[in-house]
DNA sequence: CGTGGATTTGAACGGCATCAAACTAAGTGG
DNA sequence: CCACTTAGTTTGATGCCGTTCAAATCCACG
């Protein structure tokens, strides 16, 4: 079932961690419905574990399934003509990893772990005929990747406005958002991901990256110890970011204005 | 049923030329099947001219409709606090306006005509019992909101890491492409929009883009004159481009590499 | 013919990339 | 336990590209 990809990665299929996952913090453009719960879940046998560092698949591997991370964290990226990686994404536990992929038959990404991952895989075949007997699952997948849509904007424009400083403000208060959501503390971050993985995904230098994380501790807006980071001043970093903090956690609606 | 947005927008509702209207050149994930197209006309019953400069929609309206080019095209925006547009995306003749927008109460952008622009309208309940009756419509508008994710992701991508130069044979390159989706010259481009909305496209500063332009000529690559621009050299763009020429058309796997 | 917006071109400044090197931490083997 | 290696991170110096400010030109339109 779930490959071999190298890189020291070893997949363990282990279908009794996944009967004990209830999937029940599946990221949510809605809370999925007891029905679909169960229906999702029965589907949901094959599990992997990914070591740091392992590739779960690679740019032209064919999507032949579609993957829920259940603990860890992993990124989406590409890799450049000069070798350096251009990072697409970041996924958390209860993430769909890449959802969109499913309109490819090819993947046009890689994807790799960060710290150890457990992994949830729901093969292509089950997953058409999840949605045919549960209609309502496809206007889910749809919810979930027009949210995903939404925060690429945000990065889009975080990309084209901000200075270093900002950009790495907003994704601070990113990772404090999603710290959150996980009921983990909001102020103290452990980033999964290195310097130069920031620096793909905010399309910075390493060396910038570790300039900014100087200039905001100097500004006492944090306090940094290796990948051990403390957010001392939330809305400090707010006026830095000049953006929404979260830009992918689905409210761009009512309350909270996008800019 | 469409409300004036004021701005000399003018918006009448002529259900005659939407009857004429096949909705055959939607932009397709897949072709619609002709009971999709059928049952798709049969909603689509309102219909909306917009002239130059119109506002279809304002961020924070509240999202009631969904919006199809038929003929024109248009920008999606939102306002940075300086006051310069920071653009979204742009959508021609047979495109979803910001489909994903269906996951929001609110409109997290506005959208506006870049030329005199024909406007097809759904509402939203009629979406629903659309897709109720259709399932099939339902993945259609999953596929189409993931290609246009795969899309914003090549954007991203574009922002990170290439040059003035760079991003603007990008973005010729996929005007080149829009325009022979629509069966137009693939070298003779009459550019919709204005430099200004441009740089707000590409993150650059109006001078910068100009700038650009005259480069890509003095380099015999395209000819420019005014907004009409003629590619000269598609391969020396595409060299140029260090990037997939298409980065809007869904065709993302097999044939051609992302990269 | 005059006005205002869009575009182009010029000049100077500044932020980020690049190159280079020091420093740290973790892991390896003697 | 320590020398050694290796990757990750930090800091410094320099140069370039794009922004900003300024001004000229062009064009549409009243």
């Amino acid at each position: 079932m779930l490959e071999n990809t190298g890189q020291g990665a070893v997949l363990t299929e282990s279908n009794r961690a996944c009967e004990a996952c209830a999937l029940k913090d599946l990221r949510l453009p809605r809370p999925l419905s007891p029905r679909e719960l169960e229906v999702l879940e029965q589907r949901a046998k094959s599990s992997a574990v990914l070591d740091e560092g392992a590739t779960l698949f690679s740019q032209g591997d064919s999507v032949n399934a579609v993957y829920i991370v259940r603990g860890g964290a992993v990124k989406t990226f590409v890799t450049d003509r000069n070798g350096k990686e251009d990072i697409i994404g970041f996924f958390f536990t209860g993430d769909f990893i890449a959802l969109e992929s499913l309109a490819c038959d090819l993947y046009p990404m890689s994807c790799a772990a960060l710290t150890k991952t457990y992994i949830c895989k729901i093969s292509r075949a089950d997953m058409q005929a999840l949605t045919r007997e549960l209609p309502s699952l496809e206007e889910y997948l749809f919810l979930s990747v027009s949210e995903e849509l939404l925060g690429s904007h945000q990065l889009s424009q975080i990309l084209r406005q901000l200075s270093a400083d900002e950009r790495l403000s907003s994704f601070l208060l990113f990772l404090s958002h999603t710290n959150e959501r996980h009921k983990l503390s909001g102020t103290d971050l452990a980033l999964p991901m290195s310097r130069r993985e920031i620096a793909g995904y905010l399309g910075l230098a390493v060396e910038t990256v570790s300039r900014a994380f100087s200039r905001l501790q100097e500004k006492q807006l944090i306090a940094v110890n290796d990948r051990n980071v403390t957010l001392l001043d939330i809305e400090g970093l707010r006026a830095q970011s000049h953006c929404c903090q979260s830009y992918r956690d689905g409210t761009f609606s009512s309350e909270k204005p996008v800019i």
